[in-house]
DNA sequence: GAGGCACCGTGAGGATCCTGCTCGTCGAGG
DNA sequence: CCTCGACGAGCAGGATCCTCACGGTGCCTC
């Protein structure tokens, strides 16, 4: 795994490095958030450790410069303090997870790979596939065994939603609130319905059917029966 | 994970509950700080969610009652306004977090499992595991020896609370609470029923039995005879 | 600005699936 | 051998989901 670890004190930066290198992973680092930004939107890593009290740009403005930059690696502060608002913050800048310093090096290590293991939302990917079914998000095109499919705006963000979580899930709360952006409850059939639409275009007709549901929890795109 | 809501709001806390449970929470629902209370003294929440306006008894009051009643159980509170004195007000009630209306729900679970973040030992545990068969709990799929197993809603709690006390004698008491939210005995085989299903998709067919009745007391899931 | 069209949400009706209950049977333990 | 608990098949009520037709809205064209 490869790991981006953003640290100004020499010594820290030492021990953790060290630490990860022995576990088997292969370590960037940075000394300030200035070359912590650089390498970061360099992109190819898994995972980012990140002091909070960083020269030249602290650690809560580089993650937010990493995401605004649309680079989705998971993110750990590392932190003195750790308070409510402290981790709110690190929250809302885009970070994924909190260790208040000093902390276990196990601890650092059982997150990291928690992050890491975590569904790959197959970011900056420009095609996604499930089976036959691929959707160009560039061309805004859709195929299923090399046939065209078109779909509306609001099939086409559903679809996508379902295919970057392949084999996972998805909620119908979690459809209102990625796709319409609802955030209460409509009461009306608007998911159920647009999965039929979406179902009527991309599964009947074919051999096997990629939308699934799951009664009581929701939806799930998947290749397999 | 159980959930303490307490909202006045029907539709908001409908549509709270829903995506909750759809995560796969238990959720216990009060309309006003009152019950709230009640509730919160009872103990056995891993997380209460707040709303700050509440009838009989507004959600600061309500959680510093909590607290002052020795209850730790982490607050997460839900408010209209959320200015800086708004915020500083409710952590110095005994709140350990703060979310905005309108609120997009995947923040608020990112949150729930922030605070609930139990010891570390049972963290981020998405997948069991019991000889060949495996249960994945984000994608709500089991499989044994490789095999995909289509289980219903029931018996997938089902399957989930025994698999997460393996070789731990499971009584009917317990299932009946963990499983069912039944606080009484419904004097009918309800669990010999959803047991007798599981086997028929787990057990059958294959070498070894792992779901093993213990006469008298209950039921274990283990991995040898 | 009128007319037409595409897209989307609504709600009803019906199909499907899940689940708890009953009941006859079985087998272990005393 | 008797009793009690456990098992599993079958059933019906109810919850959930699917589909369809309709109408509203906003955009485009003329």
């Amino acid at each position: 795994m490869r790991i981006l670890l953003v640290e100004d004190d020499a010594e820290t930066a030492a021990y953790v490095a060290r630490g990860l290198e022995e576990a088997g992973h292969v370590v960037d680092r940075a000394a300030d958030g200035q070359d912590g930004l650089f390498l970061a939107t360099g992109g190819g890593h898994d995972v980012m450790v990140v002091d909070r009290m960083l020269p030249k740009l602290d650690g809560l403005s580089m993650v937010r410069a990493v995401r605004a930059a649309g680079i989705a690696t998971p993110a750990i502060f590392l932190t003195a303090r750790a308070g409510v608002g402290d981790r709110v913050e690190g929250l809302e800048a885009g970070g994924d997870d909190y260790l208040a310093k000093p902390f276990a090096f196990a601890e650092l290590l059982a997150r990291i790979n928690a992050l890491a293991r975590r569904p790959p939302l197959q970011q900056e990917q420009t095609v996604l596939r499930v089976a036959d079914l691929e959707m160009d998000l560039i061309r805004r095109a859709v195929t299923r065994a090399g046939q065209r499919i078109d779909l509306q705006p609001r099939e086409f963000r559903l679809l996508e939603y379902l295919m970057r979580r392949e084999g996972q899930v998805v909620t119908r709360t979690m459809l209102l609130e990625g796709v319409w952006d609802f955030h209460f409850d409509p009461k009306t059939s608007v998911v159920e319905t647009h999965i039929s639409r979406l179902r009527g275009k991309v599964d009947k007709g074919f051999e096997r059917d990629l939308i699934h549901t799951v009664r009581g929890a929701g939806y799930v795109i998947r290749a397999d029966g």
